[in-house]
DNA sequence: AAATGGCGCAACCGCGCTATT
DNA sequence: CAATAGCGCGGTTGCGCCATT
């Protein structure tokens, strides 16, 4: 047969995503549930590698999505998270609903390990640093990797070993099982626009007044996609469970 | 006011795993 | 059992925004 590769190279769309694809690749989902994200792409009219349109969906477009500032239990979570699992970020963003593992990831980077460094913790060892702050990470990333390996060959499910997934290490934590979080549903959406004065798209909104409820909407950057062109939006959601689970949609 | 450097985030890339044939 | 398809994951990159000079 010979293995298809994952989209034509040639003649395919790179880079940010535009209104019009994001319409696109949700009203296709919406409608026909997931397919193949190879054949996505096509089916829905998208100059992309189905790749990119099961990334677009899982970090961006699928509802549910909370979006701007960690809360700081959320942050908190995370740390001990990221201390058992290491660079899991798959399995960490289980454990915290509406979030994304690239979400969480980004996070991590740009503001938990600065935030542990300047506590004198290494965010690697989640031990104090030794002798200030002598950067124990390198600039090598690669460290991290290796730590993050050296985690995975004592517990990771990945590779076959003990921990079954999370399952286990969250058997006895206050934490939900993530298959048990709600959806967002629509009545816990808060519009921009109900609230707030400042629509800005891109930027998260800086300082979310304590860290008491996420406010914030599920998909702030898409809202147009509320606009769409007769889409039963809310049907599809009244729809209730049977439809999100059954297609799986949001997965 | 312009230049520039740093930061944060979205998106891409490549690899590994699992299911299927 | 081997080959292949498809997907998920983690690491990395690139770009836009913002703060500083």
């Amino acid at each position: 047969m010979g293995r298809q590769p994952c989209c034509e190279k040639a003649g395919l769309k790179k880079g940010s995503w535009t209104e019009e694809e994001d319409r696109k690749l949700f009203s296709f989902i919406l409608n026909n549930g997931q397919c193949p994200w190879r054949a996505v792409p096509k089916l829905a009219g998208l100059l992309r590698c189905g790749k990119s349109c099961r990334l677009r969906w899982k970090n961006y477009l699928r509802p549910g999505l909370k979006r701007g500032v960690l809360s700081e239990s959320e942050e908190k979570l995370i740390v001990d998270l990221h201390a058992q699992l290491g660079n899991r970020w798959s399995k960490i963003a289980r454990n915290l609903p509406g979030r994304t593992d690239n979400e969480i990831k980004n996070y991590w980077n740009t503001h938990i390990k600065k935030k542990l460094r300047n506590m004198g913790i290494d965010p690697i060892t989640h031990k104090p640093l030794h002798g200030g702050d002598q950067t124990v990470e390198t600039q090598n990333p690669r460290n991290q990797t290796a730590e993050a390996e050296s985690k995975r060959n004592g517990n990771d499910s990945r590779h076959g070993l003990q921990v079954s997934d999370s399952d286990e290490l969250f058997s006895s934590s206050p934490v939900l099982r993530p298959d048990e979080m709600p959806m967002t549903g629509p009545h816990e959406i808060v519009f921009p626009w109900a609230h707030s004065t400042n629509n800005q798209t891109s930027s998260p909104p800086t300082g979310t007044e304590g860290d008491t409820q996420l406010l914030v909407p599920s998909w702030p950057e898409s809202m147009y996609l509320w606009e769409l062109d007769g889409l039963p939006v809310w049907d599809f959601f009244d729809e209730g469970e049977q439809t999100l689970s059954s297609a799986s949609a949001f997965d």
